[in-house]
RNA sequence: CGGGAUGUAGCCUAGCGGUUAGGGCGCCUGCUUUGGGAGCAGGAGAUCGGAGGUUCAAGUCCUCUCAUCCCGACCA
């Protein structure tokens, strides 16, 4: 026995640590709150990655790299971003064995350093839009660390547009957030709800800022990605015009928007069970693994019988096949489960006699015989299904996690022994808000968009008539 | 930054002031095995987190320190 994954109903942190750390996804680094993404966590991350990389390239985007090392006075020109982000900086001080005569930033986030770049790029209305995304990694100095979801340093995406009109610019914002909800859906299998920001929730320098939240197995909610309208707070602070066809001088309107590799802990959380990691077949790197089971007599003739299946499959799918003689056939069925691979190819003497194989699924651990000509047809089908079965049990799963309050006890019942989100009225009121905060510990994850507000609903901590329809719950 | 816990081989762990720090997993060698985490035999691997102290004697007691994890306040 390998060691054991602590279960989910026992203790669903250590479930959580134990599942990264034994499938062998990432490991702690020797700086406190730092962690190491090995081979399989990050080949995880490329499969995301190329899949957000595509669909931004699909809208336009461009990808471009600024650097690390932001001057300090920079993060200084906008009054909120500064004050956002100061008690999580880290500063470089000192270089080349001297004292810096302006301490450098460890980019906490690229915003000021982009704009004080396109204000040297952008002079017309015929520089505009500029559409920008770089991939990079990000320091924020975290009281508290977890693996994945929050780390010091992070790896992330962060798209910097610009544009001519107000219009345009909110445009682009909703435009990418339901990139992420598309992302989040149909390669992760992950639903999510997206919204809008309550003020106290938005980022440091926007007007407004989205969100898509995903609700994981423990009922806590998961912010999956950001979009904002920053409006024109950073053109302004760095002077960013440009001159319109009129012939006057306007400043230009902004967004930026990112996720960040907390979706390979949100893929975690939503789908993997007490046996390891449970992977969405459009992202596993591994999608089928084909295990020989044979006899020193018969090993010849199985593993031949296993790779022309192989051969077959390795040009339509991404597989492998292990052909070790030493561990047995057990050994290699929990591994393969630990490690997430969707569909296990089981074939042995018996399978050869029938002239078939025997297909597991990793979200079931339905087996199915399926007969030797089929067996790549059945593969694909099979990955499909499995795609929309993680989808849509995660979509009952919220279902059956979302509740409706109307007064104020019944919220508390439900944040309390319930969890999950709770849909309820808010009359807009940052007091309510903080209010319900410091006595429940849940926040407004966001303001779902394409709902039809708040209706006849009151606030339900005040009792005022409702200005807006929140999604309450605990998050991470 | 507060509260709690833990540091003994790559990992888990025994030890409860007294010889040469014991075991399991994993690793290496060989043989045998293989339809749900195989068996036998042999082998390598530890300045007991660090520093100081108490003692004839410290993995064990005391002080300090470092690190990590868990729980809370702040956050993608």
């Amino acid at each position: 026995m390998a060691e054991r994954i602590t279960p989910r109903a026992e203790n669903y942190s250590q479930w959580y640590i134990d599942t990264i750390l034994q499938s062998k996804l990432a490991d702690y680094s020797p700086v406190k709150g730092c962690m190491v993404i090995r081979p399989r966590g990050y080949a995880l991350w490329e499969k995301m990655k190329a899949g957000l990389d595509g669909l931004f390239k699909e809208t336009g985007h461009q990808n471009a790299y600024f650097p690390m090392l932001i001057p300090e006075s920079f993060l200084k020109k906008e009054a909120e971003h500064v004050k956002g982000f100061s008690p999580e900086l880290a500063v470089v001080t000192h270089a080349g064995g001297e004292k810096l005569e302006e301490p450098l930033i460890l980019r906490p986030t690229s915003e000021t350093i982009i704009w004080s770049m396109y204000k040297k790029w952008i002079q017309s209305y015929r520089d505009l839009p500029l559409l920008i995304n770089q991939w990079a990694n990000v320091i924020r100095w975290e009281k508290r660390t977890r693996l994945f979801l929050r780390t010091t340093e992070f790896l992330w995406q962060e798209g910097h547009t610009a544009h001519a009109t107000e219009e345009e610019a909110q445009e682009e914002t909703i435009k990418m957030l339901m990139v992420y909800k598309k992302f989040a859906e149909e390669y992760m299998a992950l639903p999510v709800i997206a919204g809008i920001k309550s003020e106290s929730e938005k980022f440091a320098g926007a007007v407004q800022t989205y969100a898509i939240e995903g609700l994981m197995q423990d009922k806590r909610a998961l912010q999956a990605g950001t979009s904002h309208n920053l409006g024109q707070n950073f053109a302004k602070a760095f002077d960013v015009t440009f001159q319109t066809k009129e012939g006057t001088l306007d400043h230009v309107w902004a967004t930026s928007w990112g996720v960040s590799a907390r979706l390979v802990g949100a893929l975690i959380m939503t789908h993997s069970d007490d046996r390891g990691l449970v992977l969405p077949p459009v992202l596993a790197p591994i999608q089928v693994m084909i295990v020989p089971i044979f006899k020193n007599e018969n090993k010849a003739q199985v593993v031949g019988y296993a790779r022309k299946l192989y051969e077959r499959l390795k040009t339509q799918v991404s597989v492998e096949i292990d052909e070790d003689d030493q561990n047995s056939p057990g050994w290699k069925f929990a591994e393969a489960e630990l490690h997430g691979i969707p569909i296990r190819v089981e074939v042995g003497p018996k399978d050869m006699e029938k002239n078939q194989a025997m297909l597991v699924r990793r979200d079931t651990y339905e087996k199915i015989p399926v007969a030797n000509p089929e067996v790549e047809t059945r593969v694909k089908q099979l990955l499909e299904e499995i795609q929309n079965n993680l989808y849509h049990r995660a979509l009952a799963f919220r279902k059956e996690n979302t509740h409706q309050a109307e007064d104020y006890q019944s919220f508390k019942k439900l944040i309390e022994e319930q969890g999950g989100f709770i849909e309820s009225g808010w009359c807009g009121n940052a007091d309510c808000e903080a209010k319900i905060k410091k006595e429940t510990k849940a926040t407004i994850r966001v303001l779902p968009m394409g709902r039809n507000g708040a209706g006849n609903r009151t606030c339900i901590l005040c009792g005022e008539k409702a200005k807006e329809l929140a999604v309450f719950a605990k998050a991470y």
